[in-house]
DNA sequence: GCCGTTTTCGGCCCGACTGTTTTCAGTCG
């Protein structure tokens, strides 16, 4: 539905329309997106509909239509007119809504093979604007855009803004670098690095030679723009990374806006108007200073601003227009859960399977970290290929497991664990007699991710009903980058498992995230409990618990939402009970 | 097309960079 309102809004930016009008069809395409409940539960109360803000009586009626009958008007007479296939034009740098209507017009391109055709017969050096630079640009962004998916996973971003900051740190009169965009927001993939440097070497008047450095540093690959305060370029894997270079006293202000989201920000301006200010990346200000008063209200710190704005600090992980503003103006944004709330880490793998440390090694390297408890979960003998456990070698570990929980001595706890597999009929691959002995059953639902997805909710509400299952481990096996919608009525499983209190997992590592921070909120909303775990196959891979408890803060988590903040023994008492007694 | 503690009309965030424009349009974040 988000993807048809934003379809629609970019035709109709190729059509001319109002610009207002177009706004209204991409706001409503990012509220829409924002909806935990699905919206065709909604569409037979239209005031359900009216109440999302950015949604009118206009986009209720294309809302409803578009549920009923897969289309709805204003889009359908965009179609006769344009092609979908546009939008991809949209999407080389450079090219805009009115560039694409004047190819269209002019030569009717309507994609990028198209597009690519025409530049090399050189047929678009007849259009106005358009000389060799040009066709160059495009013919370069063409060849980029087809060797490239366009997003990176945030751990991939954060370790490359980490080589590239050290970098620029060389420059003497640098202090600080931060990312901002969508890196510090903490979405799991970004599209672009935008890094803020600051310093006495970015005062205006010396900033020149700070420019220069960033502008010939090595890893780039292509120039893109460089003014003033501003470098723009793209590495050898085509990620593109923004530079800005600005004084201490504007950093704040810098940083505010450079994070984002853009929709936080313009409703953020459009409040300062109200107040009398306004707000660009330079400072608050107001708008008809007094004779002799300075202008500027606040500038240096992202605190003074939103409190000269009478609000709380906002997290930027909040930042993406789903009410945090109005919170944050009534002072009761909640107390997001962080790292250090973390107590324990129950899903991780070791030698015995498909890890590639020890038990005690493992163990060391959670005691390192500060965490109070880990629980050993190596994987059951339906996953054959990695070397999965039978009940008889799953016992043994078990006793490996205790050995190694004594030899710790009490510095951190480590639970026996075990990762199951669900099996064709829900059942799972050990013997009940076997779970019951472990602390902790992860029930996955690894060889099952290409079935229909009717069947696979259907194995996955078997699966929940095992007394033994404590935790669905990572509910969708989804891939960042991958945006295919999910397999599974997520809805009904994610109910189920509140219902029985089996809590469901999200897996913090980026490469195997499970639930996207919508999801996460949907579960928090039907109270499931959630457990966030590294599936740790490595020391290092510990160390990816960052990346999953920013999902969470985007989620609004807070620490009372998530199992593994609680100390070891109340963890245990807070799994779904087991069963008096052993089933036959 | 949305919205309203300046409400049913007339607004709607703000600034930088590029290329080709001789004064600015288009794109971008």
């Amino acid at each position: 539905m988000a993807r048809l309102l934003e379809e629609t809004a970019a035709l109709l930016e190729i059509d001319a329309a109002d610009p207002f009008r177009v706004r209204s069809y991409r706001r409503a395409a990012e509220a829409v997106e924002q909806q935990t409940t699905p919206l065709v539960t909604l569409v037979d109360d239209p005031k359900q509909l009216l109440a999302i803000g950015g949604i009118g009586k206009g986009m209720a009626a294309n809302i409803v239509d578009l549920v009923r009958t897969g289309s709805m008007p204003m889009r359908d007479e965009l179609l006769k007119k344009y092609k979908p296939s546009m939008l991809e034009l949209l999407r080389l740098p450079g090219m805009g809504p009115k560039t694409v209507a004047l190819m269209w017009s002019a030569l009717e391109i309507s994609n990028i093979d198209e597009l690519e055709t025409a530049a090399k017969a050189g047929q678009l050096a007849k259009l106005p604007r358009f000389g060799q630079k040009q066709v160059d640009k495009l013919l370069k962004g063409i060849e980029d855009a087809k060797k490239n998916s366009g997003r990176y996973r945030i751990d991939n971003a954060a370790e490359i803004a980490e080589t590239i900051s050290k970098l620029i740190r060389e420059f003497p009169g640098i202090e600080t670098i931060t990312p901002a965009g969508s890196l510090r927001r903490g979405k799991e993939s970004v599209g672009d690095l935008d890094l803020l440097v600051t310093g006495p070497a970015c005062e205006p008047d010396v900033v020149s030679a700070a420019v220069e450095h960033v502008a010939s540093l090595p890893l780039i690959d292509t120039l893109l723009a460089r003014g003033q305060n501003k470098v723009s370029f793209t590495l050898r894997n085509q990620l593109q990374v923004d530079v800005r270079l600005l004084p201490r006293a504007s950093y704040g202000a810098a940083l505010q806006y450079f994070t984002g989201s853009k929709m936080h920000n313009v409703l953020l301006r459009q409040k300062a108007l109200k107040r009398g200010y306004t707000l660009s990346e330079y400072a608050l200000a107001r708008m008809n200073p007094q004779e002799g008063e300075s202008a500027i209200v606040a500038a240096a710190t992202e605190e003074e601003i939103y409190a000269a704005m009478g609000m709380q600090w906002i997290p930027p992980e909040l930042r993406e227009n789903c009410g945090e503003l109005e919170m944050a103006e009534a002072n009761s944004l909640p107390q997001l859960i962080t790292l250090d709330d973390i107590r324990g880490d129950v899903h991780m793998h070791t030698v015995a399977t498909d890890g590639t440390f020890t038990i005690r090694e493992m163990a060391e390297g959670a005691l390192l970290r500060g965490l109070k408890y880990i629980a050993i979960t190596d994987h059951s003998k339906n996953l054959a290929m990695t070397n999965g456990l039978d009940d008889a070698r799953a016992r043994d570990h078990i006793r490996a497991i205790h050995a190694v929980d004594a030899e710790m001595e009490g510095r951190i706890r480590v639970f026996a664990g075990i990762e199951v597999d669900i099996l064709q009929d829900g059942s799972l691959d050990l013997e009940d007699e076997t779970l019951a002995q472990m602390d902790v059953v992860i029930g996955s639902i690894h060889s099952a991710f290409n079935l229909p997805a009717d069947e696979q909710t259907e194995r996955l509400l078997r699966a929940v009903e095992n007394p033994y299952l404590h935790i669905l481990g990572h509910p969708t096996g989804r891939k960042v980058l991958k945006r295919d919608p999910y397999p599974f009525d997520m809805d009904k499983v994610l109910r189920r498992c509140a219902e029985l209190s089996v809590a469901v997992e999200h897996n913090a590592a980026p490469a195997r995230a499970d639930l996207s921070d919508l999801n996460l909120r949907k579960a928090k909303s039907l109270g499931c409990k959630i457990s966030v775990n590294t599936d740790a196959h490595s020391l290092e891979d510990m160390d990816k618990m960052r990346f999953g408890i920013t999902q969470l803060r985007r989620a609004w988590l807070t620490k009372d939402d998530v199992l593994n903040t609680l100390e070891a023994d109340a963890f245990l008492k807070a799994l779904r009970p087991r069963p008096t007694q052993v089933r036959a």
